[in-house]
DNA sequence: GTGTATTTGTTCGTATGTATT
DNA sequence: TAATACATACGAACAAATACA
């Protein structure tokens, strides 16, 4: 029996029965019969629709639909970035310009378009980002993650908003991993600043302006930093 | 030994060597002893990678790094917006919103610099597809793919550009598999005729509002067509 | 075209670890 | 503590596909 086809058919099993994420699937042993497979086989074809988040394999414990997060892409996203840069690419240039392309793009749209509760939450963030600077700057990628997660929160598109975690995701992965510099704090923080206060304003120009000059700030420091590493590299961790 | 583990190491191991893709893995004896995991985990773990599209294995033929390619992204985007249609949620309006976030943005950025052979290419397809909605609109979707591929081409960000196609993909085979009535072709015909005469003149909000117009027709065909469908779904393939 | 070696695909049986009852 | 149910892991065997002499 074709192990493609058996992928499938769980598919088409969770789609079928309408299974919501986090419904239990069937056990192995059921899966068996109800595929014909072995139990070889359909562990196969569980392990690969769990690295697609589709399935979640507890130990001891039962096979569950997945959360449909977006994990699988950033993993792979990443996998893709590092391989290319050992291999003398700029796929991690390419991964900061992707993310630019689109914030900016998002950014000009949103400005003046963003409810005073996430106004509020933004401030908040950069005054926290802005503690932590001043304190050695522990916890300053969380917030800079939390402000971008926040600032496309009203798009009210919930895709959207991941794959938007998920570039971000990837690329300080990839950029942790790779043993990137970190960019100076302050710098930053006065970006985030100027990102807010122009949303705010509601001047779409001035927003993507702000957005541009923040990307343009990480440029830099990646094409300074290492033309190439010859380096082993660390493991990344699941 | 856990397969968490086994898949990391794989994946150290090409990074390491720096194998590019195309380029033979060891054979699984030879996995089995470098990683000390049985036949049945390493290969378990092999699937999972498959899944990723970081390996590819060919029956009888040995295991091959992948092509590194976004298509497991396209089938997670896919099954996620299926598994959510058949719940209720207006998961393919999402990713429809999600282009057209996206491809708003790049185009107003793109309008007056694309490349005279991009522009001389673009006027072929859309006589193409000219020719193809008179003829009854066979082959219209690859032409409309190969539209917006070589609009985005300009940004000359590979990453980008698979990215974008890959957010066609995943919308189009859903919308199809989904049983999704086709567009009225006169219409997309006009419509891509406008986006490639406003990127043409240079005017940026123009170009914006072609593509704004575009999706928003697409949009309607959404909306009007099926609220929710309780037929049972077609199976989507490999 | 045949046969053989290599490599992946599939299956079975068995033992072990883990969580629930 | 014991029993049960389940996933995890290993080893061995045979089938199927491919390459090569």
């Amino acid at each position: 029996m074709a192990a493609r086809d058996l992928q499938e058919r769980i598919k088409k099993l969770i789609v079928d029965r309408r299974l919501p994420s986090g419904a239990p699937l069937p056990t192995e042993p059921e899966l068996m019969e109800y595929l014909g497979a072995s139990r070889n086989s359909v562990r196969e074809a569980l392990k690969a629709l769990q690295a697609m988040g589709i399935v979640e394999i507890r130990h001891g414990f039962g096979t569950y639909v997945g959360p449909m997060s977006l994990a699988p892409m950033i993993e792979g996203l990443a996998f893709r970035t590092v391989a290319g840069h050992y291999r003398g690419e700029d796929s991690l240039l390419q991964l900061l310009e992707l993310r630019e392309a689109v914030e900016t793009g998002l950014v000009s749209r949103l400005a003046g378009r963003i409810p005073e509760p996430d106004l509020g939450e933004l401030d908040a963030l950069v005054v926290r980002m802005e503690q932590q600077a001043a304190q050695g700057g522990a916890g300053l990628a969380a917030t800079d993650r939390a402000f971008h997660a926040t600032l496309y929160r009203g798009l009210d598109n919930v895709l959207l908003s991941e794959v938007l975690e998920a570039f971000w995701d990837a690329f300080h992965r990839v950029h942790r991993d790779l043993g990137g510099e970190p960019q100076d704090p302050r710098i930053t923080c006065r970006q985030h600043r100027e990102i807010l206060d122009a949303v705010r304003s509601g001047d779409s120009l001035r927003a993507e302006e702000a957005i541009r000059e923040h990307f343009g700030n990480i440029r830099e420091r990646l094409s300074t930093a290492r033309p190439q590493e010859p380096h082993p590299p660390r493991d990344d961790r699941a």
